[in-house]
DNA sequence: TCAAAAGTGTTATCCTTACACCCATGT
DNA sequence: ACATGGGTGTAAGGATAACACTTTTGA
């Protein structure tokens, strides 16, 4: 609230991007057979917008809100075109939940990460699909242009963005809007025409992939520098599970030593004491996150300790 | 859009943080003799949010906005409490612009960071205010809880987000919220209690210093890892120069032949050839920013080389 | 000649990366 | 016994932090 305030009434639309690691695999929560993410009205009686977002997201979902954290705010005009006139702003979050039911019990609604971006795991390797599929057809794209000075900066985008020699996993974002901007992706439909066959990867409704990209990007940038991880672990872990926790995120494999290093040189965690053999092979210490750090310092915690190449 | 669309109606209010650097002082645009930051309403015609606040930015003040990214939405209640019913949605950007004016002549309007979060400013030193006046204030507030359990968290916070021994500049807006949560800003009149005397700094209205403080928040933080320094500096500009923009956004001093080495190593810049003997001294190379780094990669940036604390 | 910046060379240290190997359990 | 993960020691390399010193101008 301010002096200059215009009439312009609009509707505000709250999303989440609900995340959580169901059996070492990262998850988001849809509805509508995975086309949507979970949205819902800001009710105005609501004193704040994350008390907003909390009591519906409970309601709909009846699933107990962790750690969340505001995502962006968009109201593109393409967003109101296809409805009513009526302007649109959408208000999105990310919101970290730890699973509750047992890791066989599959609850409907939750969708791997990978399902809507297969090119963003890499943790088997350099995907294939980017070799066979999505190089080459960014690669015709750029060439596509009329205009040299565009096609340089197309094939320039594409490199920087797609490098299989530099992979940089937090690019979420940018690699599904240059998808988008290609119109390798069936969303691209409406504004821009469908160049080539769509890549793989499953579509959403709306712009509600691209908010989930926007999600992953933001999730794999934070674990490298806030103990997020830990929001979506069970009490007590092995170092291994949060390993291949955060393996799940970040879409890439880490090397197990520097890893182990890093979590206790940076104090993350503490040993409960106990032992498990569930994980197979030698039974394995258990730990727990240790509160306390979040007091103690501001912290800069883990950065990625990479596994050599692929 | 999505299927659950709430019928209810609100404002939108777009904010600016809108920073130059005028004779290497970091400064704000502000109105009404600095106690607000520029804003206005989003008006529904514009395609999307940016181009929306680009239009009347430039319109109100006309400065051409460079770089500009998103903030933060907020609407909370109080802000709509103090006028009418009508909540009001608030989406607030940075906006980096390089200086038009000479050095000399002050555009009004113009506001030091410092003159609203003077405890912020480290460059010559570890500001006296924080020991004199801010820490024992804020131990007052710490003892003055009730149960020890309060007492402690009150203590701890103080402790991270103003320990002068290890100074982190990017924490402002935490910062700035406990001293509102401590009542020790005028601000905090309206829901809490102003509890001791205010600490000096100059306060705005509304909600505006937390907006002022997530930016440079924000703006701290990117120059680490992103090449925006470069947004607020003329086209060429010898190292001495760039060392003190950044040293005036993070407040801090740095260390001359390391951050010479990180900028160089980096490839952030290239020598024009030229030199200016503006500086006094030796007369120093001009450099200018490699604009083809950002195509180049995804620059991880200049981290800050510190100089030996103080 | 002296103050004020600019600009350079070098070392100690720590963190990161990478190597290769041993340990305890279930089948 | 062997497969499977758990768990460890250590060396090489590079980045960082810190040292102090030289150079070139204007006043």
């Amino acid at each position: 609230m301010s002096p200059a305030v215009g009439p312009r009434p609009v509707t505000i639309e709250l999303n989440a991007v609900l995340v959580a690691l169901i059996g070492e695999e990262p998850q988001v929560l849809t509805l509508q057979d995975g086309a949507l993410l979970p949205s819902g009205p800001f009710e105005g009686d609501h004193p704040t917008l994350q008390t907003g977002l909390r009591a519906w997201v409970e309601r709909q979902t009846h699933h107990p809100l962790g750690y969340v954290e505001q995502l962006y705010t968009f109201a593109d005009r393409s967003r109101a075109e296809a409805t009513t006139g009526r302007r649109i702003v959408s208000i999105s979050y990310l919101g970290l939940t730890r699973e509750r039911v047992a890791a066989g019990k599959r609850e409907p609604g939750w969708q791997s990460f990978y399902r809507y971006f297969p090119w963003e795991d890499w943790r088997t390797g350099p995907s294939k699909l980017l070799a066979h599929t999505i190089l080459p057809r960014l690669g015709k794209w750029s060439d596509e242009a009329r205009e040299p000075a565009i096609k340089r900066e197309r094939r320039q985008r594409v490199a920087v963005t797609f490098d299989d020699s530099a992979w940089n996993e937090e690019l979420v974002l940018q690699r599904y809007e240059l998808l988008y901007e290609a119109g390798l992706v069936p969303e691209a439909g409406r504004p821009k025409r469908p160049v080539g066959d769509p890549v793989p990867g499953e579509p959403m409704s709306y712009d509600h992939r691209r908010i989930l990209a926007t999600g992953i990007a933001r999730l794999r940038a934070k674990i490298k520098y806030r103990p997020v991880v830990f929001e979506l672990m069970p009490p007590d872990f092995t170092l291994g599970q949060l390993q291949r926790a955060v393996e799940a995120l970040a879409g890439r494999r880490l090397h197990k030593q520097n890893f182990r290093r890093l979590v206790e040189q940076q104090g993350l965690v503490e040993e409960t004491g106990a032992l498990t053999a569930e994980t197979g092979g030698r039974p394995a210490k258990l730990y727990r996150f240790r509160r306390e750090i979040l007091l103690e310092r501001a912290v800069a915690g883990t950065k990625l300790p990479l596994a050599r190449s692929a």
